[in-house]
DNA sequence: ATACGGTGGGACAAAAATGGCCAAGGGGTG
DNA sequence: CACCCCTTGGCCATTTTTGTCCCACCGTAT
C-alpha cells in the first residue's frame, strides 16, 4: 500500500471511514440515478441526515446535479468515482490482494472491487460496471465476443456503454444452459449486441446430449457456422460458479451431483469442473467446445464475485496467459485466507 | 503532489484540516514536552476540548505518554511526527515549492517546513528541529563546523540531539557581530560543541575594522589559527537576514544604511549584501573571510524563515553547488509569488 | 512551610450534528 | 385527468460534540 495512506490511516483513521462512505454514496447514485436522498439512505443503511449532508457537499463540489427526479452524477462526479475506485482499492489493501491472487491463481490481471456481492447487491452492479469498463476498453473492430450466462455477466451488459461497432459479432459461448433454450443466455447476447451496435448469433442446443445426437446436430449448417464463430472468438467473457449449484442448474440428477461432489468438485467454469487448487475433474462438452479450445484467445475475462464463490474461484484455473479475473473484495479476502491455510497445512 | 492526495482532498477536504491539526498538536508537544492540555490549547489557539479529544486519541494510539507533569511523545509518536512532516509537506504542496525554489535560487536541496515563523513561534522551533536533524545527518567525524549567529541557528542548537563526536571542532563562522564581543554567537558555538561532545574555538574580533588594525590582529597566533580552521571548514551553517535589519544590528550609521538601501540591498548572508535576484552589492570582510572562500565547502546550510524574510532569501545567492536551504512555508510562498511577479514583468 | 503555577480528570451548559418525520410538488403511468 | 410514488426542503426532538470552569494534586520556588 501507498506509504502515505498507511501513515494517514494511523493519524486520522476516521478519514478512511468517511472516504468509504462518500465513495459508497457516489457509487450507489451512479448505479441508480436518478435517485433521491431517501431511498439512497435506505440502500446504504445510513441516516438520512448523513446522506443529506454528503449530498450537500457533493453539490458544492459539482459532483452531482440535484433536480426534481433525484440526484445524478455530473461528469466531474463520474470522474471522481472512477478515481475513487483506485483510491479505495489501495486503502483497503485490495491491490495487494490483486497481486497475490494474480500470482497464485495464474491470471494476467486481477481487478478486485470493494464490497461483497453476497451482502450488498450494489456490489454486483459495481462488478458489472467494472467488467463493462474493462471489456469496452479491450474491444476492437471485427472482434468476435463470446459470452456465457450468469447474473453478473448480465449486470455487465446492463451497464455497458453505447458503442458503435457494427462489424463486430456477439455469440453465446456455449449452447444454452440446462433448458432446451436458455432464455437468459440468449437475452444477454442480444442485449450486448444492441449496446455495442453489433450483430449476434444464437445457438440453441441442449447442454447434455448423447454423442450421436450431437454429431447429427453439428452437421447442420447454421449450427456449424456459429460453432466456428465461437472457436474463432477474440474475446471470451465467462462466469465462475460453485460446482454444486451449477450442477443442479444444469439439471444433473441427485445421484450424479453427489458423485461429482464426492470426486471433490468445488468450482465450475465453461462446463469444466475443478477440484481444490485447480484439479480438473470432469468436462461436459456441449457442442464439442471446452476451455482448452480457448488457450490462445486474446482476451479471456472471468467475472464473478461474492464470498460464497471463493472456493470455486480458487479451484478454477483457466490455463490461459491472457486470462483476467474481475471479482469483489468478499471473494478475494476469502480466497487469500484459503490460500494461506493451504500453505499452513504443509 | 501525490495524485492520491489530490483526489482525497477533493472527496474529503475535512481530512486535511484534521491531519494538520493533529500534526500541529504533535509537533507542539514535541517542542514543549512535558506540556499539559491547557497550555497546549492556548499555544495552538484551539479549544481545550478539541485538544483533549485528540490527546485521548493519541493516547489510544500510543503516540503519547500522559503523566502528572504533562504529555510526552513516545518513540512511536516521534516516528509518526517525522513521517507527518513529509505528508503535510505534500498536502500543502510544499514539495512542489521546494523544487521550484531549488531551480530558481540555485540550491542543491530545499526543505520547507509548514507554517510561518513570523506568526507562530512554534514554527521557528520546528525550523530548528529540522535543521538539527539535517545537520546531524551530514556530520562526520573530524569535520569542522562553522556557525553564524541568529535566533534560528540558536533554535537549531537547542534542539540538537546529544552526540559523541569528540574529534570534531565547532567554530564561529565570522568574528563577533556588532559588539566587541558577541555573546550570543559565542554561546551558540559553545552550546553546539557541548551537545556534539566536540571542542570549540572562539574568535572575538569586531566586525568592522580598518584594514590596518585587521592586519595587526591577524598576525596574532591564536586568531590566525582560528581563521585557518574556518577556512578549512567542512560544514558551514549560516542565517540569511534582511539587509536593513542586519545593517542596523551591525551598528552601521544611519547614513551608511540609507546608502546601502539606495543601492538596492535587500538581503544579507555572511557579511555580503545582495540586491534583488542575487545582485552582489557589497561585502564587509570581517577577518578577511567572505562567502567566496566557501565555494568548495562540503555542506553549506542556510537556515532562516518567516514571510518577512522572503525578499532577503530571494536576493541571496550563495553560489555553492552544495548549498542547502531550510526555510518555512511563510517565506517559501512569498518567494514563489515574488518570482512569479518577476516573470510577469517581462 | 507555603504559595504558586502547572498537571489530569470530572462536571455541566451551550452548540452543533443527527435522526426521523411532514408538507408541497413534480413526473410518469394508468 | 387523476392517482401514486418519489422527490426536495423545512422542521423539531434527540444525541453527540464542544466550550468552560472546577477540583484535587504535585513539584518547585520562595
Amino acid at each position: 500500500m501507498n506509504s502515505f495512506l498507511k501513515i494517514q490511516q494511523k493519524i486520522i483513521p476516521e478519514a478512511t471511514a468517511l472516504l468509504e462512505r462518500r465513495y459508497n454514496i457516489l457509487r450507489t447514485i451512479f448505479n441508480h440515478q436518478p435517485i433521491g436522498r431517501r431511498t439512497l439512505s435506505q440502500k446504504l443503511e445510513l441516516g438520512e441526515r448523513i446522506v443529506r449532508g454528503d449530498l450537500d457537499f457533493f453539490k458544492s463540489m459539482d459532483f452531482i446535479d440535484v433536480s426534481i427526479p433525484g440526484v445524478m452524477l455530473t461528469d466531474k462526479g463520474i470522474e471522481m468515482l472512477n478515481n475513487l475506485r483506485a483510491l479505495v482499492s489501495q486503502i483497503k489493501g485490495l491491490d495487494d490482494m490483486e497481486s497475490i491472487l494474480k500470482r497464485e491463481l495464474g491470471y494476467k490481471k486481477i481487478i478486485v472491487v470493494p464490497g461483497d456481492s453476497d451482502k450488498d447487491p450494489n456490489v454486483k452492479k459495481e462488478l458489472g460496471n467494472v467488467a463493462a469498463l474493462y471489456l469496452s476498453s479491450v474491444i476492437r473492430h471485427k472482434d468476435i465476443i463470446a459470452l456465457t450466462g450468469g447474473s453478473t455477466i448480465k449486470e455487465m451488459v446492463n451497464s455497458f456503454p453505447k458503442m458503435n461497432f457494427r462489424d463486430n459479432l456477439i455469440v453465446p459461448a456455449r449452447g444454452s444452459l440446462g433448458r432446451i433454450i436458455d432464455i437468459q443466455s440468449n437475452n444477454v447476447v442480444a442485449a450486448l449486441a444492441e449496446k455495442v451496435g453489433a450483430n449476434y448469433k444464437l445457438l440453441n442446443v441442449p447442454d447434455n446430449l448423447s454423442n450421436e445426437s450431437l454429431e447429427v446436430l453439428l452437421k447442420e449448417k447454421e449450427i456449424r457456422e456459429v460453432v466456428d464463430y465461437i472457436r474463432n472468438t477474440q474475446i471470451l467473457v465467462l462466469g465462475i460458479g460453485r460446482a454444486d449449484k451449477m450442477a443442479a442448474r444444469r439439471g444433473l440428477s441427485e445421484e450424479e451431483i453427489r458423485k461429482l461432489l464426492e470426486e471433490g468438485a468445488v468450482g465450475e467454469a465453461f462446463g469444466t469442473y475443478f477440484g481444490k487448487s485447480g484439479k480438473s475433474i470432469r468436462r461436459i462438452n456441449s457442442v464439442g467446445i471446452c476451455l482448452d479450445d480457448f488457450k490462445d484467445v486474446q482476451h479471456m475475462i472471468a467475472v464473478t464475485g461474492g464470498s460464497s464463490k471463493a472456493e470455486a474461484i480458487e479451484a478454477v484455473r483457466l490455463h490461459n496467459r491472457n486470462a483476467v479475473l474481475i471479482t469483489d473484495e468478499g471473494a478475494a479476502r476469502k480466497i487469500v485466507s484459503i490460500l494461506k491455510s493451504q500453505y499452513n497445512e504443509f
